[in-house]
DNA sequence: AATGAATGAGCCTTCATTCAT
DNA sequence: TATGAATGAAGGCTCATTCAT
């Protein structure tokens, strides 16, 4: 019983109280870490964010790299989400890969910078985490690829480094982004109009 | 020729004694800083690298952060004098934008990452860092700028965005270089030709 | 009566395990601050008399300064108890001036040197430690010119200065004093007897 | 020929350069510790006042406790040059004490605060510098208490707590006197008039 | 008479974590 | 589910001092 019930999904024991002091930790972590990098951001940080003291969080998470896992996971299971809806119904190749780059410019620069997440190298320099985040990450990476590979490309063009150079200046715009002049959606149809340009 | 002359009874193996200590550190905590971050490296680990103790280091630099800044111009310096290399001689425009992207990816990719340093968030969360880090930075981005405004580019073109894109792409190329498959210079040219078949 | 019942297996030699260990810091921080000066006291010190690692101290203060401003607060509400106590039931001012005297020196000789604390430039010199340090004795202070007020004086003394001169000559007794030789109370009866004389 | 020729008073080689870098650290320190007191100043702090690298201090100092010996000798010997100027061609006895009073307050107040140098726990809390500190100190006590012993006082009067009250409520103006309001003048006047109203 | 470079000890503080309750 | 109290290690930094030059 250390988790949950195996008959409700959710503990529901007077009308749905408490639902997910887990999630909210998730939560909190993501926003601190996204602005202050996973060094930046102390567990006291955390637990302070969710109104609980810092010891009370290992009752959810073994470790603060644990947690970083968990919150990992959740980050890339919203881009799996994103893309998913974003990739709903079209079939043309360029319109798929402009919806997919699209759909990861929101993720990327909206509401919290999840850069700080994504980066394979976020949580210290703990081997065990780099590769568990490596394995997720690679996941995502693999949908891009088919992506890439669905395009018609000019025979002579390299679609591995077509790929890491669209994804490398997507994941920089964190750093140079600012609120107010291009959004998103215009950054991700530049971006690959102009890939498209000479690749086609 | 700075100190001791050359006849008095001095340690002159390599030619006079100690003759910029301050380099020393600089250049440990540059690969240090590089491979760990910012957060990552300790003035402890640095001290032991140069074979110094901890608070020695304090009669070099007032604290880390000022540190940092030597060795972020040290670092930048770096880039402007490669480029100032690669560009000599050179008049076509294609050809310089280039040259500048080859000799940015060999500084980035070649015996240290210094990534790590360039990046604008890399000293902690000082802001006072930040924006002498995003001065010295803005300079070298300028210089950029100036290569792809004297391209002959298509009159739809953005090019802030065209920059961005490369900066981008070259910037994130750390985090998926393997030494021993493609080569910096590899990288340098297909991704200018990607760029160069669309925008021309 | 705090915490644990008195039923349960727990270590009750006296009473209950542990019932305040924050009055115990600040107890041996009195002490020590109180022989060896604000900066002469460092958190190990304190920490190692009541028998805790260093970093444990600031699960109870957020600072050294916090601890000693808790610890201010504590000396002061001693002066202000022993006040009280020296007062009730005296009618006549000289009476009253003479047991207030007293009180204050037999706290500031007694057992421990109190004088270290209650300085106003106790604590280093952070400025907003002494505006709250100043505060606190001002109350203290005023309580003593009401019972100057209450005295019946020749009509040309300033009382202040005659407030001035005997806290003074109060607070300074600790540089001199020697146990042995002159008690706390016949200082006290010798200090106001000579105003008294002078001034009625 | 560590200090001085035994023939001219002064180090006079070539027409009185450099004038005693020794009283000029002396100087700085008195300001210095006058001010922060004496754990409260560092060596580089008094270093930088005179212009000097901490190092070089100890080419005129062996430590921070000689340095502050020979800055308390310098204040006392000033505490009894003015005793001296002030005390010259009076004969009454209470003239004398007051003109003593007056002398002392105008030392303490006037331009910098030497309490925190006279003050006989002054000098961390190393044992050896205290007693040669209390020695000085008792020099300049004796003269005080000579004064009072000049003093026809009444047969019930205890001239030692005279004296212990008459200085402690001096040495203790330091920490409520306030430039603008009394001068230091009208202090020793009122002082030495409610005492002696008293006493006599 | 002073500098430049460093030492070694110590300082205040923060951190991830533990564990009895 | 969480708290309260603490641990042990490490972190950035300051300090008095030394010593060859």
């Amino acid at each position: 019983m250390t988790k949950a019930g195996q008959g409700a999904a959710v503990p529901a024991e007077r009308g749905g109280r408490a639902p997910n002091r887990r999630e909210d930790v998730i939560r909190a972590a993501a926003e601190l870490i996204g602005e202050r990098g996973f060094d930046g951001t102390s567990m006291r940080d955390i637990a302070r964010a969710v109104g609980m003291l810092p010891g009370s969080l290992y009752y959810h998470f073994a470790s603060k790299e644990e947690l970083f896992l968990a919150l990992h996971e959740h980050a890339v299971a919203r881009y799996h989400a994103a893309l998913d809806a974003a990739l709903e119904g079209l079939r043309d190749p360029w319109d798929r890969l402009e919806a997919a780059v699209r759909a990861h410019l929101r993720e990327l620069l909206g509401s919290r910078n999840l850069l700080a997440i994504v980066r394979p190298d976020a949580a210290g320099g703990d081997p065990a985490v780099a590769a568990r985040v490596r394995a997720e990450r690679d996941a995502y990476d693999q949908r891009i690829r088919d992506l890439v590979a669905a395009l018609p490309l000019a025979p002579g063009v390299d679609r591995g480094l077509f790929r890491l150079m669209l994804l490398g200046a997507l994941n920089w715009t964190p750093v140079w982004f600012r609120e107010g002049r291009r959004t998103p959606d215009e950054i991700a149809a530049a971006f690959v109009a102009m890939l498209r340009a000479g690749a086609e």
